[in-house]
RNA sequence: GGGUGUUUAGCUCAGUUGGGAGAGCGACGGCCUUACAAGCCGUAGGUCGCAGGUUCGAACCCUGCAACACCCA
């Protein structure tokens, strides 16, 4: 093995041969366990989210493999409708060419083009994160088989009434001339203007402080052009008797009625609300509840239309507002202006300002799908993880509104409908099974629509139609319900509700069990990573690593904003002096298990992978120096453990406990911490250093040190099956090597069993005597570090005090003190025996003493002691007066008042023992 | 306006049923000790957001308040 950790000369050996060897495919036998992966954009890269939730995917997935369940993780992307045609696009304005140039046929072969030249990506950077995806059974959202799914899926919902088309008003993004849903609109504070205007009333009718006019407000001028009413409240006495009348629509010249409606906050601006039905979503409510006009005046480009008076059409929507508030202002009908912060509705991926638009859409009647998917959370047949998810699911679910399925675009399942000469629909598989079903002849003319679906619909089914639904699979059969479905909290409503209506639906079953949310990643101070801000890290880089240069080049090229590009750079400059070094791919997923712990958002710090690096390069260095003393030994003499041996065993199990639970409870910042803590804090710092003294003794009697070396390769082959989950490649390379010495058969790693708590016991004697053994180490350690003795110093060491069994320990565990301590001798001294001066320190009521002489200057140690003697002294004092307390004496459980008494004991005797050591120092 | 979550060491966070406040990183001091300087040894640092309450006992349970974050309208 080479002398330091390099990622780069195992990693992607490793993958090609697993993946050669099959072995990601599940098991023939045995008990399925499934997770589909949340389908990335086709066309899309590896980002920190993708890292972080992969890994931890990952990670189960190799554990319940490792346990012997038939593990599947289904690979497949998504089309990702809107952000992959926004793309194409992009590059077609690029060239100078729109969509409607190339035309629908052309434009969605240039999608397939460009999903063929860039659809590979995201797939190799998985499997540069070591994901043991099944990529035998690669799935498309747009595949022929998936695409199947869906049209049964809409077909069906269509038949039973749950599917309608109908013109309703909807969110309209004029920057991509389409519908969206609600949750695709993203609400946002931003500072505007209230406009206050004058609407004329009609005829002789005065206000009740006698104006000839009303005042409405409006953050919108320009869709008063498609106002149809004015609202008052019904209660409001300034109002009450305009109800009825009419006011006069400047501009228009159009007569509204005055209505009263409870929807009308009084306490809003003047009190009276103008209505545009067609524009506004409250207007829209109130237009059906009073039978008003609707009057669209938008194109679909937000431009002004032909329903309003010719001086305004044609204008971009934020031209027209800018017109009409100049010659309302001309004709002296503007009241007033005022700063205003309102709520901005924009869409989540062109930011276009959204339009509420009078259209014809498709919609899902969601209620009845709402009610069984509640119930299957009510019921804990699915459940969430953390808990209080289901808080936020059930408040979604329980005011759900019908779903807008349909978008004016190109690229996705185009809705399979088909509109008669007579404009009448027809929903079928096909064209042909539209006819038959309609029972219309082969030559009436029909016209199919020209909406496609959006991605989320058919995302909705992806934990069946990936495993073959609608045909009744064997995988379907297997592996559905899945296990856990892991996300993060952004989509439960987009994907995660869905997902639990749809399956219900169609399989009548949940698409998982469980749902372990995520939280978010974020840049080391918690803002979101976006290439606008360049505070983003690829995980790649932090793999691979990459130099200054290229990472400020990569974050600072092809910005949406040139300008922010220098303090960008200089951020870059500032955080990365040296470019980010590289640290391999275990580090990366060793440092998203443990930063995944229960809060929302995961603060991702570079140094902590650093970190990681380095645990990857501990573990590799300690493997080094297990195989050095074990290679090329006799290993299978008969082995006789001495307590170390039986201690590492004992901890291992205590690890493998800890590690099991954490994984069965998704707390992956727990099970990461159980393997660094046992890998480095006890099997390096403690065994691999107990161990040495014996390798080395060259009078050591064999079976002892037949027993450390079978300890060292034995638990060191459990360490890397307990922590391969989370590092698959490192514990790969290393078992490799240990595998043979050990007899073992198999050629991976990812097939061996997980370590079972049972595979271990528990060891009292040996805790005990390992606790008793680094006391005394620590001890001394500990006044070597404050005298300032240096290491190369051997030190002298006396021991006074104890009883039996400190005695036996000693002779026990003696020479590995003396080893460990560098300590040259150790002199028994008898209760009486003078002392001389020395260093103290404690463990129970052992006196362990360094004498000064030479060594120890007198006032440091006299420093040392006071500082122990007060610490001592305040912690026996607190500890006196709970036990002073009678009310605690009594009413506390007994063993707490015995376990308080003996520790005030020990500190009682513990204080004497550093008093009388205080007065002998004088 | 409604809801959810968070507040513990300089930073990022653990803290399981209420019973001696912890880790990693950072800081400081000392070490090239023959697996590892990507390492080893040691040290310092906290009124557990604030105010009440329950309890013999509260970081933990209850109430109120504050700040921050997110979701919904």
């Amino acid at each position: 093995m080479q002398a330091s950790f390099d990622p780069h000369a195992i990693e992607s050996a490793i993958y090609r041969a697993w993946e050669a060897a099959g072995h990601f495919a599940p098991k023939e036998s045995g008990e399925g366990y499934c997770i589909v992966i949340p389908p990335p954009n086709v066309t899309g890269s590896l980002h920190m989210g993708h890292a972080f939730q992969h890994t931890l995917m990952d990670a189960l997935i190799r554990y319940q493999r490792m346990r012997g369940r038939a593990a599947l993780w289904q690979m497949g992307t998504d089309h990702a409708g809107i952000s992959t045609q926004m793309l194409v696009e992009r590059q077609l304005n690029a060239e100078g060419k729109t969509r409607h140039e190339l035309g629908r046929d052309r434009f969605v072969e240039r999608v397939w083009q460009w999903k063929g030249e860039s659809g590979g990506k995201i797939a190799q950077q998985l499997r540069r994160m070591g994901s043991s995806l099944d990529w035998s059974r690669e799935r498309f959202t747009l595949d022929a088989g998936f695409s199947r799914a869906v049209v049964e899926v809409f077909v069906r919902l269509h038949e039973e009434g749950l599917i309608y088309r109908g013109q309703r008003l909807v969110n309209w993004d004029p920057a991509l001339g389409t519908a969206i849903s609600d949750l695709e609109v993203i609400n946002t504070e931003e500072q505007g203007s209230l406009w206050h205007f004058r609407y004329p009333l009609c005829g002789d009718v005065r206000t009740a402080d006698g104006k000839g006019h009303l005042v409405v407000a409006t953050t919108r001028p320009e869709t008063l052009l498609g106002d149809t009413a004015v609202a008052v409240h019904p209660r409001d006495e300034r109002f009450r008797a305009l109800i009825g009348q009419r006011a006069r629509l400047p501009l228009v010249d159009r007569e509204l009625p005055i209505i009263a409606d409870d929807a009308v906050d009084p306490a809003f601006g003047s009190g009276c609300v103008k209505i545009t039905p067609a524009h506004d979503f409250n207007d829209y409510e109130v237009g059906l509840r009073h039978n008003l006009a609707m009057v669209n005046v938008l194109t679909a480009e937000a431009a002004i239309n032909d329903n309003a008076p010719a001086a305004y059409r044609g204008l971009d929507r934020f031209v027209a507002r800018q017109r009409i508030v100049a010659d309302l202002d001309a004709l002296g009908l503007l009241e007033r202006v005022q700063e205003h912060s309102l709520m901005a509705p924009r869409g989540d991926r062109s930011e276009a300002i959204i339009e509420p638009r009078l259209t014809n859409q498709w919609f899902v009647r969601i209620a009845p799908l709402a009610e069984p998917a509640i119930k299957a959370v009510e019921e804990g047949r699915v459940e969430f993880v953390p808990k209080h998810y289901e808080k936020t699911y059930f408040a979604w679910m329980r005011d759900i509104k019908d779903w807008c399925i349909s978008r004016q675009q190109w690229w996705g399942h185009r809705i399979p409908a088909w509109y008669g000469p007579d404009g009448a629909i027809h929903v079928g598989q096909d064209e042909f099974d539209a006819r038959r079903r309609a029972g219309l002849a082969a030559d009436v003319p029909l016209r199919q629509e020209e909406d496609v679906l959006e991605t989320w619909f058919s995302s909705a089914l992806w934990s069946f139609a990936t495993l073959g639904w609608p045909e009744p699979t064997k995988p379907l059969e297997r592996f559905h319900p899945t296990d856990v479905l892991v996300t993060g909290h952004d989509i439960i409503f987009f994907w995660v509700a869905r997902m639990i209506m749809m399956a219900l639906k169609f399989t009548g079953e949940v698409p998982f069990r469980q749902v372990y949310v995520t939280g978010l990643v974020r840049d080391a101070e918690g803002r979101k990573m976006s290439k606008t801000k360049g505070n983003g890290l690829d995980p790649l880089d932090l793999i691979d690593g990459i130099g200054l240069e290229e990472l400020v080049a990569k974050r600072t090229g092809n910005l949406t904003q040139p300008h922010l590009a220098p303090g960008i750079e200089k951020a870059t400059r500032r955080d990365y002096p040296h470019g980010i070094p590289s640290y391999g791919t275990d580090a990366l997923r060793f440092t998203c298990c443990a930063l995944a712990s229960t809060g929302r958002v995961v603060r991702f710090d570079p140094g902590r992978t650093e970190g990681y690096r380095n645990f990857c390069n501990k573990l590799w260095n300690a493997a080094r120096f297990v195989l050095m003393n074990t290679q090329g030994r006799d290993l299978s003499a008969a082995a006789e453990p001495g307590l170390p041996d039986r201690w590492i065993r004992a901890r291992a199990r205590q690890m493998v406990d800890a590690a099991t639970e954490a994984l069965d409870t998704y707390r992956f910042d727990l099970y990461a911490g159980a393997i660094h803590e046992f890998a480095w804090r006890e099997y390096c710092d403690w065994y691999l250093e107990l161990a040495k003294p014996l390798l080395w003794d060259e009078g050591a009697v064999p079976a002892r040190q037949a027993a450390v070396r079978r300890t060292l390769l034995e638990v060191l082959e459990l360490l890397l099956r307990a922590a391969h989950p989370v590092m698959p490649f490192i514990t790969e390379a290393i078992w490799r090597e240990v595998a043979p010495l050990l007899d073992i058969e198999g050629d991976t790693i990812m097939l061996r069993p997980f370590p079972e708590v049972d595979d271990l016991s528990a060891d009292a004697e040996a805790d005990a005597a390992i606790d008793w053994l680094k006391g005394v180490v620590v001890a001394l350690r500990n006044i070597r570090g404050e005298a300032g003795i240096k290491p190369s110093q051997t030190l002298r060491v006396l021991l006074q005090g104890g009883d039996a069994r400190d005695r036996e320990l000693a002779a026990l565990s003696g020479p590995l003190v003396q080893r460990l301590a560098k300590v040259e001798s150790i002199e028994w001294l008898a209760d009486g025996d003078a002392v001389p001066a020395n260093a103290l320190g404690l463990v129970g009521d052992l006196r362990i003493m360094v004498p000064l002489a030479g060594l120890i200057d007198l006032e440091v140690e006299r420093t040392r002691l006071q500082k122990a003697i007060d610490r001592k002294r305040t912690e026996l004092n607190r500890l006196q007066t709970k036990l002073a307390n009678e009310k605690f004496v009594t009413n506390a459980p007994p063993q707490v008042v015995e376990k308080e008494r003996a520790k005030a004991a020990d500190a009682e005797t513990r204080l004497l023992a550093l008093e009388i050591q205080s007065a002998s120092l004088g």
